[in-house]
DNA sequence: CGGTTGTATGACAGTTGCGTGACAAAACCG
DNA sequence: CGGTTTTGTCACGCAACTGTCATACAACCG
């Protein structure tokens, strides 16, 4: 069930949302203040966030940009200002969407599922991409194979993020020339010899490989 | 560089928002009904599309869950009508958000960039056609056959991912020659060999088969 | 029923695609 | 500058795939 925070400070107002969006089948926390907010969301995160522009103390725009600098909740402004500027601002700080108040309750209701449909389908990139017994980080430039680092060239570490960022997807051997080497064309072989090379070291069986697998005729592509 | 359809039927309001999109940076195209829209959008997909709700034709909803029934594309809808019914049908129908016109470019603009933070990073799931037993995944280059991978050639892939495209209609011999070999003109039998192959490794029983049917005289089909 | 046409299938040889080891060029690094 | 690692090229061999053919089988038609 999907899980609202709701950080607005007229007591009225937040009230009324926080019953509305219950008939309408969410679980539903509400806070007063930015403050209070940010800390809910981090000690624990809800699905979506709908969160004031106007509050006292740290403002609806300070919360946004903290809120999403934190994760990547999808947030909602519910405002009574319904200035382009406002919107233009609480967009760029980071909201997903803008509704002015009053707004009815089945719009708002829609626009949270809406905007959780788009939320679910890219599950913030994570910083670790795990196949099985492999393990790599993009960030930290490490593969690991059982918990054991991997020596891997910058090349092969290319070649590997491509390929794990299109996880069961077949790649080309011109798509990865194209976007590991930047070569509008080339030796195509040359992918061969580097997923050999790969192959070597990230796979138990490098004669039956289980996560870089070859689609004859079509090109690479890495499964879990 | 995001590129944008706009599908709006009124020729002032569409070319004004194609001017303001393009001075906001935006590559666009614009078309003036809902089946030009689709057709443009199948035959070379925009990052996002804008959609009015009033259409001559294929109404704004029926575009939108035909949209939404291709690809997981951003939709926004641009309509005169504020009423809660028309926002949350045209939600429910698969669009990502809906603006009131008139609207502020700069708001429009502020909130394409928020949708499509949200959308970039989405690793779309692999799109996956289904018949009976059979799926077959054309972007993960693979076959299955209750739940098992089967092995297949490039040219079985192929002659499959065709016949799976147009399931349901015959495909002559020399449709599937020229689409799948690009022979002009060709031995027909030789479709015949590959028919066969591709059976013994989808059909449980080749001799009977289910999916993979031939009509004699005219070609093959591939069916549910 | 026999003739005719269209389809299925097995075998086979030529071809293609891929994995691999060897090696040279290039980049890197004290 | 000299050694070391990394990178790209090449050639060879194996395994898999492709297209052709011949033959057997099935469907259609009068």
């Amino acid at each position: 069930m999907t899980d609202v925070l709701v950080i607005e400070d007229d007591d009225r107002i937040r009230l009324a949302l926080l019953l509305a969006l219950e008939d309408e089948g969410y679980r539903v926390r509400g806070v007063a203040t930015a403050e209070e907010g940010l800390l809910t969301q981090r000690r624990e995160p809800a699905d979506t966030v709908l969160v004031d522009l106007m509050l006292p103390g740290l403002d609806g725009f300070e919360c946004i940009r903290r809120l999403r600098r934190d994760d990547d909740v999808p947030i909602v402004v519910v405002s009574a200002r319904d200035d382009t500027h406002d919107i233009v601002a609480a967009l760029e700080a980071g909201a997903d969407d803008y509704v002015v108040k009053p707004v009815a309750i089945k719009e708002l209701s829609a626009r949270l599922r809406a905007l959780r449909r788009r939320a679910r389908a890219a599950p913030d990139p994570l910083p670790v991409l795990t196949f099985g017994q492999l393990e790599i980080s993009p960030d930290a430039g490490e593969v690991r194979l059982t918990g054991r680092p991997v020596p891997v060239t910058r090349t092969e570490f290319r070649l590997l993020c491509e390929l794990a960022e299109h996880a069961g997807r077949v790649l080309s051997r011109q798509q990865l020339l194209q976007r590991v080497w930047g070569y509008d064309t080339g030796d195509e072989r040359l992918v061969d010899v580097h997923v050999g090379r790969l192959r070597q070291k990230i796979e138990e069986d490098p004669g039956n490989p289980r996560h870089l697998v070859t689609l004859r005729g079509l090109g690479y592509k890495l499964t879990r």
